[in-house]
DNA sequence: GATGAATGAGCATTCATTCAT
DNA sequence: AATGAATGAATGCTCATTCAT
């Protein structure tokens, strides 16, 4: 009762201070330099902790990459739960999405890691596997959802179904992100600069050229 | 001469055949496999003698890297040797990439290699750094220039500076390239699938939605 | 009285259970993979726990070793409760000496974990460590008096004494009963096949060749 | 040629000091104690050295099995090559085994250490490991040779098959040697003394009664 | 008494890089 | 130039044991 809830609580308190310290290290020295070492003197606790709360080290990463996701679609669904028409949802989860990557960096991160560990074949365990996975699939589908209401509300053209325009808005928009991502941490990328673009401008563009493409004519 | 130049030869093709030994093995085990030591088994070669082709591993794998950029460029060398249109031009420019992509994916990871490097802070020293960078921008300045010929051609609005849409193209196509990457290389990755789409549904919707964004009204 | 008498006999009904706990595990999964944490786990109760009723874990696998010793030896009463002739006796003893084994190959793994503790110099306290000595000795002592009697009643030359026959049985039997246990555990151990043995015959010409050598002639 | 050969012979020395190192360690510290770190220490040279001449730590540990088991079949061979009969040659093969055990304790440790392996299932890769295997067949083979030449030259009985009897003296010697070895090597092991018997007599009798069992009748 | 979270020493193994030959 | 043996720092992970609650 309470005394077994406190439990739950302090255990969530401290594997969120674990977390805490993965993502500082994560956003300080990047993946490579992650190390269970490292965030166990972050964390202030011994290694061995660490394993108490996560299966392994991927487990860890994908502790931080559930909570991306996790913030992400919070973001995206305060964004669904305007009124506006369908396209301006769309405009405005891109610009979610670009903002949050530029506020949480390590989510970023932790989010490529996750992307890439299928192809190692998986061959560790981690709860946080699946959670991610579904986190990744119902951000995608707030995305469909938005483009569906589009269509719906007569603000995107309906040449597509709604979840074929999805994944198109979703892998240009990770171009873009990433584009975003790269310009903001690593100092010699200067394409941007290169071509006279600010980042919002760049997102500008592409909302006009898409939305040139699937906005329905008035 | 004859002699420093037979030197010169012999010593590209020792180098080209540890790039070779480190494509394969960066092909079959993948980056996080790929060791000084199996390159210089594959390769037939001392591991003493990899460093005297290349400064460290980055340098080789940026080595990699170089040879994928360059034929890359190549690839669209071909494409703006034609007379087609501008518009087409990006068309098959965006088809090379992706086609590119497929056939090797081994590039494709090197130049994830590539554009992860300069996050932490760059800190071994590798030749083949710059000339990646020159390839790259190269790559940028060839899709430009497919615009601008759009834009001369009248088959590309000049809503924008021919910069920018390449900017925006280069960007977006690269996240079609990364799906398309993933659903190839990655057995549990079916977001294609769950769309109901095929590879090259998802390009022509890309081609259809950016071009109607994008092209004059004849 | 009857309060103290009930803990104590709580007190061993939950040192059985933990001790069962750890013979399945040691059963299952060898010493190797005898960890107090899944002990634990299997006895149903805290690890901390396992520490009020063993003092360290050598102590608890001694627990088992104790469990073994006195069983062994309970079987041997069993056959020296039989009227029969000496030399019968001792058969009948290495007969069952074999079946325990067969039937209960944890407590052979215990019993050589007794055997292998006192090199490291037995740093770590046990009690079960004097209990476990003094089993041995008396199995050591019933076979010491099955072969006495064999001597007395005229069943066995007496060219020896009767302690020292013990100890040749004792240790000879030792021999037989190691290969018994590797040929039923060890899937790659096939000496007995090699031979063209069945396990009973090895026993039977083990108890020929010695019943040969200290049968008194009739 | 020359130098190949230097270089061969050279890292045999080196695989030998290492070896050398083990058994040290091996006799000093025991099993448990060995780590790859204190042998290299001992063996002043670096852990990552040991694994250029180790695939892992149970190859180091069967690599000192191999020597063990080469030097037993050794000794072995020297008792054959003796054209006395074959009783005799039993004897002095038990004998030199029990002597071999007395003054190579760390060999006898690591033979138990094969004898455990392929309980675990093998799951780790060593080249020694068949080596080893190869070994105790052969050591077996000469003791089976021995017997043969006994049944042959008419000083042992022919009531079994050569094999099943060495089968016999294979393991009921074990049994001797290892009261043998633990006399020697474990301080509380007091049975030798309990029933008044030196080594060499337990030896005595167990050949007497052996001896009278398979003995062909003169 | 019971719990189980926390500890932290301990260990096997990897691998980029160097350098004597 | 080529070799490949040697290095040793780095790292993920285990587990017996302790102790505050």
């Amino acid at each position: 009762m309470g005394i077994t809830e406190r439990r739950i609580r302090e255990k969530e308190r401290k594997r969120s201070n674990m977390l805490d310290a993965a993502e500082f290290i994560l956003l300080e020295k990047g993946l490579d330099h992650l190390s269970m070492e490292n965030v166990a003197q972050k964390a202030e606790v011994s290694k061995g902790s660490l394993y108490q709360y996560f299966q392994n080290k991927n487990d860890l990463v994908l502790g931080i990459c559930y909570r991306a996701t996790h913030l992400l679609n919070e973001s995206f669904k305060e964004v669904l739960e305007s009124k506006r028409k369908g396209l301006m949802l769309v405009r405005e989860l891109v610009e979610r999405y670009l903002n949050y990557v530029k506020d949480h960096p390590q989510y970023y991160s932790s989010m490529k890691f996750f992307d890439n560990l299928n192809s190692s074949g998986i061959d560790s365990k981690s709860d946080y596997l699946e959670l991610c996975t579904k986190n990744r699939q119902e951000g995608f589908r707030l995305m469909a959802e938005a483009i569906q209401r589009g269509i719906d509300d007569g603000s995107i053209k309906n040449d597509f179904p709604a979840e074929q325009l999805a994944l198109l808005f979703w892998s240009t928009s990770h171009g873009i992100v990433t584009i975003s991502y790269m310009h903001q941490n690593y100092e010699h990328f200067r394409l941007l600069e290169h071509v006279g673009m600010q980042e919002n401008q760049l997102f500008n563009a592409y909302m006009h050229i898409l939305g040139c493409g699937i906005a329905a004519n008035s």
